[in-house]
DNA sequence: ACCGCACCCTGAGCGC
DNA sequence: TGCGCTCAGGGTGCGG
C-alpha cells in the first residue's frame, strides 16, 4: 500500500515525464467510484492542457495545469502510476514470474491513460481495487480532504505532535494514521516508527511526554527517509514508475512479522487490531508511555 | 470525542 | 482441478 515514501518516489520518477508536455488525449475505463470527477468530464478538461508541476501533499499527488486547474491523484491501496516506456510493473504475483519484461498493455485495471501531443511515453494509472481516486479541480477550487490534511510527516516537529497528542484520548497508532493530524503515514510506517521509538502502539496519545514525541518524530523521519532511499516498500502492489520494486520490505522490523522473533530481543512479534487496522509490535521492547505508569517516584532520589 | 462498522473492490488463500 | 467462501485493507461517512 503506497504511503508517503512510495508516493514521493512516484512523484520524483514521474515529474520529468510530465512537465511541459501537452495532453493530446485521455483514455479511461467506465465511470466508477475511482472517478471523483466523471471520466468524460475528466477527459474533456485535460485535453490540450500542459502539466507545470507535480507536487505531493501527504499521500496525494497534485498536477498543476497551465490553466490553473489541478488534477488530484490518490493511489489508495493498490494504485500504480507509471510511464509506458518503463520496465513493466508487476501486474500480479503470477505475471511477475513470467512476463516481467514484456511491454505494458493497458488491462481492465488501467483506469487512466494519458497520451501526449509529442507522442512521448504514455502515463498509466492502474488500480486493481479502485480504492484510488482521481479528481479534477477547477482553478481556485479545493478538495475538502486535502484542505483538512495535517502537517506533512516529513516536516512534522516534536512540538507539533505533542500539542495535538496531548488532547487526544486515542491509541498512538490511531493518531499516527489520522491524516488530519499527520499527512502521509500509513499502516507500515506507523508500525515501524513505533518500533524504532520503542512505544506501545496501544498507549494513549494524551499520555505521550514531550521527550517521547521527540523520539517518535525522530523515528518517523528516520524510517521514512530510509524507505525513500530504498525506493519504498513493495509489500503488495507497489512498484515505482520505472517498474522497479522498492526494497524497504527487507528492512521491516515488525510489519507483517507476527510470530517471528523481535530483531532486538527475540520476543515473538505480536499482532493486534487497532482502529480496524492490523498492528504489529514487540510486546517486550515497546513500552507504554512513561507518564502512563503512574506518578514518577523520583522524590526518593 | 471516540468507537465500531459498512462501504468501495478484487485477488489470494483456504476448505472441500 | 475447481468451486465458493472469507478476508484484507486506506479512507470516509454514519450511527451510537
Amino acid at each position: 500500500m503506497p504511503e508517503l515514501p512510495e508516493v514521493e518516489m512516484t512523484r520524483r520518477c514521474l515529474e520529468p515525464w510530465l512537465l511541459q508536455r501537452k495532453i493530446a488525449r485521455v483514455r479511461t475505463t467506465a465511470s466508477s467510484y475511482f472517478f471523483a470527477t466523471p471520466p468524460e468530464q475528466l477527459a474533456r478538461r485535460l485535453r490540450g492542457r500542459t502539466v507545470q508541476m507535480l507536487s505531493r501533499h501527504g499521500k496525494y499527488l497534485v498536477a498543476l495545469l497551465d490553466d490553473g486547474s489541478r488534477l488530484v491523484l490518490h493511489l489508495g491501496m493498490t494504485g500504480q502510476l507509471f510511464v509506458e516506456q518503463a520496465q513493466n510493473p508487476r501486474l500480479s504475483q503470477a505475471a511477475s514470474k513470467t512476463a516481467s519484461t514484456a511491454p505494458f498493455r493497458p488491462d481492465r485495471h488501467t483506469h487512466l491513460c494519458v497520451e501526449w501531443e509529442d507522442g512521448g511515453p504514455k502515463i498509466f494509472f492502474r488500480d486493481v481495487r479502485k480504492f484510488g481516486k482521481v479528481r479534477w479541480l477547477a482553478p481556485g477550487e479545493s478538495d475538502p480532504r486535502m484542505t483538512r490534511l495535517g502537517v506533512d510527516a516529513l516536516q512534522v516537529k516534536a512540538s507539533d505532535l505533542h500539542s495535538v497528542a496531548r488532547v487526544r484520548r486515542i491509541p498512538i497508532k490511531s493518531l499516527l494514521l489520522d491524516q488530519t493530524v499527520l499527512a502521509g503515514v500509513g499502516n507500515i510506517y506507523a508500525d515501524e516508527a513505533l518500533f524504532v521509538a520503542r512505544l506501545d502502539p496501544r498507549g494513549l496519545a494524551c499520555r505521550l511526554t514531550r521527550a517521547e514525541c521527540a523520539r517518535l518524530v525522530r523515528a518517523l523521519h528516520r524510517v521514512l527517509a530510509r524507505a525513500m532511499a530504498l525506493g519504498g516498500s513493495s509489500i503488495r502492489d507497489y512498484v515505482n514508475p520505472d517498474g522497479v520494486d522498492g526494497r524497504y520490505q527487507t528492512e521491516r522490523k515488525v510489519y507483517q512479522r507476527s510470530g517471528q522473533p523481535c530483531v532486538r530481543c527475540r520476543t515473538s512479534i505480536q499482532r493486534v487490531v487497532i482502529a480496524q487496522r492490523s498492528t504489529h509490535f514487540c510486546p517486550n521492547c515497546q513500552k507504554e508511555s512513561e507518564s502512563e505508569r503512574g506518578p514518577r517516584t523520583n522524590l526518593r532520589r
